[in-house]
DNA sequence: CTGAAAGCGCTTACAG
DNA sequence: CTGAAAGCGCTTACAG
């Protein structure tokens, strides 16, 4: 038959190689497989070897697929990880992960709609994937979609709520105790607030609020949870109007101060927030860490921006999307949360009170 | 119709919707692929497209690519787009421009390293990629592997030096002509300064400098013939050590005014050295735009964070990744390079000069 | 208009 | 130890 196919110089195929080698396909497959239950001659094996090297052989893939059903393909499926700037080192740890098995990476965002996410995966089950790690730019619980149960996959900065899946997240707990720890070694008491509870009775008024972050609830519980421990409490709570970001961070500050609070230190949901807080404090001329501390989380770029250099609790994408790419590749399929470490950036953010 | 196949169960095949719509295999595949020109009559369209609904039927991708040669996924090559944060944006504008065609996209990082890179590009032929854009995370000039002629291949954001290649990067000349313009608009004339050269004799010592990044010289050429365009020229320019980052950009300034410079406006190769422009001048207290002006390149989020917010002429990741995408799809393979054009983000930097 | 057949490039159970 | 053969799930030229 005629090959159709748009190719000028066809490519090298493993019947070449063992015509050229003088020996049978199935050799060819075994020696080019590595496979030495086999027991080939020491011969065959090298003069496989030799012909397929001055060949140029490369196994095509695509056929090996069709015949094994594994592709040596995995695909990140998200929301918008891949596509924005946020969370993209979780690309980056799991690309390196995988780099090292000969594994290449699909990049899929769904923008978070249903229909898409949908026929993204049908078009990713067509191409036999080995799996899947279904992502999300931020922490939460996510009803992974019944397409899934069908493959391989390992939730990354997500949980399920069922909770019947291996899942990768940040120990956001931990980080809160973390954060209320440095306060609380230097020195600090009665003066701690904390900044960026959503407004009372407010479930969240952006997208992503209805989603069901973790950040904030498992960041707060941390802290309280750190505190009493050392018999403390929060001072108080400051809320934030809708969105984490700087400008918010910066109005919710200027009211506290308004209000008469006299903060010994400011734990801020986010390093934004913080960066608006910075403002506040700034404007109403507090020195910090002089006359407040400040403490972010996530860890961004910003955090070593601001001046002075805000101590942040932060987000270990890079980690994250490894440790997942390695628990897909890893036979181990029992369910379990595992939480990985946020580490503190140290800024100069964090004092001792003076008052 | 729900697929009520118990899991476990082998995927549906076409056999098994033609036997259902009792019809050949190839009328089936006919049908699937929506060939009209084999006039299958309308009732035997109609059975074949219920049987596959009813079966669940999902053609096996890999088992049409190993028939046709053709994949439907394309891969973006990169040294660090899709694991970094800088010019994601890139990928988000490729992944759009293809999710309407049912590409699916693969996701490689070389971090630069021309070993890693011929690795992953013979793993990205053993799967019959339809096509590559091969793209960088600076602007620059790069020698595409030669590897990569048996493919279809876009340049993103790089161009090669042979030139012999469809390219599509930002417009960067006309980009600092825009700048100018901004500037010569407001009334400025002999005090404009460029902040943002590498040191005189100095070819760079970051690996991207060495690199040949296009940024530099075509902003430079684009601000300097706009201005000789309305008989001006620029009063002079500071060196920036190494990198173009935010504590660099403040000392080059900081040197400039203690040389006793009284610009009227400071052109910076990009947002960090600005936002260090800003630094030093609010040091000096000199405000901005009232004492000087301030523009910045790249449009980075940093830019509507500065105080006043920084007018910008903006990297358009987004659009140059979509353009790329669709440039490989077409049928015109006619070597060129496109020309992106950078927006302005009008801030609140730039006015009027005093002096 | 339809159907039987070849073939894409592999892997692997099986007979020798 | 080796080789012939079946088969993964499609597409398409070809004979009817």
């Amino acid at each position: 038959m005629t090959d159709s196919r748009p190719s000028g110089t066809r490519r090298v195929t493993l019947s070449q190689v063992a015509e050229r080698a003088g020996v049978s396909r199935s050799a060819v497959s075994f020696v080019m497989n590595g496979r030495t239950d086999q027991r080939l001659s020491a011969d065959v094996f090298e003069r496989v070897r030799r012909a397929a090297e001055e060949l140029g052989y490369r196994p095509n893939q695509t056929a090996k697929t069709l015949r094994t059903g594994r592709s040596g393909t995995i695909a990140l499926v998200s929301d918008f990880v891949s596509s924005t700037s946020y969370a993209n080192a979780m690309v980056r740890g799991a690309m390196r992960a995988l780099r090292e098995r000969d594994i290449l990476l699909f990049t899929v965002d769904t923008e978070g709609d249903p229909q898409v996410e949908e026929r993204l995966l049908h078009s990713l089950f067509g191409r036999d994937i080995d799996g899947v790690i279904y992502t999300s730019m931020f922490t939460r619980i996510v009803d992974p979609p019944p397409l899934l149960a069908s493959t391989r996959t390992v939730l990354l900065n997500c949980r399920a709520r069922g909770g019947d899946d291996v899942a990768v997240v940040p120990d956001e707990v931990e980080a809160g105790r973390e954060a209320a720890r440095l306060l609380v070694a230097a020195g600090h008491t009665d003066g701690i607030w904390f900044v960026g509870d959503l407004p009372p009775g407010r479930r969240g008024g952006l997208l992503w609020n209805e989603w069901g972050p973790l950040a904030l609830p498992e960041r707060l519980e941390g802290i309280e949870r750190e505190l009493a421990s050392s018999g403390l409490s929060l001072a108080g709570h400051a809320a934030v109007e809708d969105d984490w970001d700087a400008p918010n961070g910066q109005r919710a500050v200027e009211r506290l101060l308004e209000d008469g609070a006299r903060p010994s230190a400011l734990i801020c949901v986010n390093d934004a927030v913080a960066a608006g807080a910075y403002r506040a404090l700034h404007a109403a001329e507090w020195r910090i860490p002089d006359d407040v501390s400040v403490i972010g989380f996530d860890g961004s770029p910003l955090a070593g921006m601001l001046e002075p250099s805000l101590t942040s609790i932060s987000l270990p994408h890079e980690d994250l999307g490894r440790r997942a790419a390695t628990l897909l590749l890893s036979d181990d399929a029992t369910p379990r949360v595992e939480r990985v470490r946020m580490p503190v950036h140290l800024g100069a953010s964090v004092g001792s009170p003076t008052r």
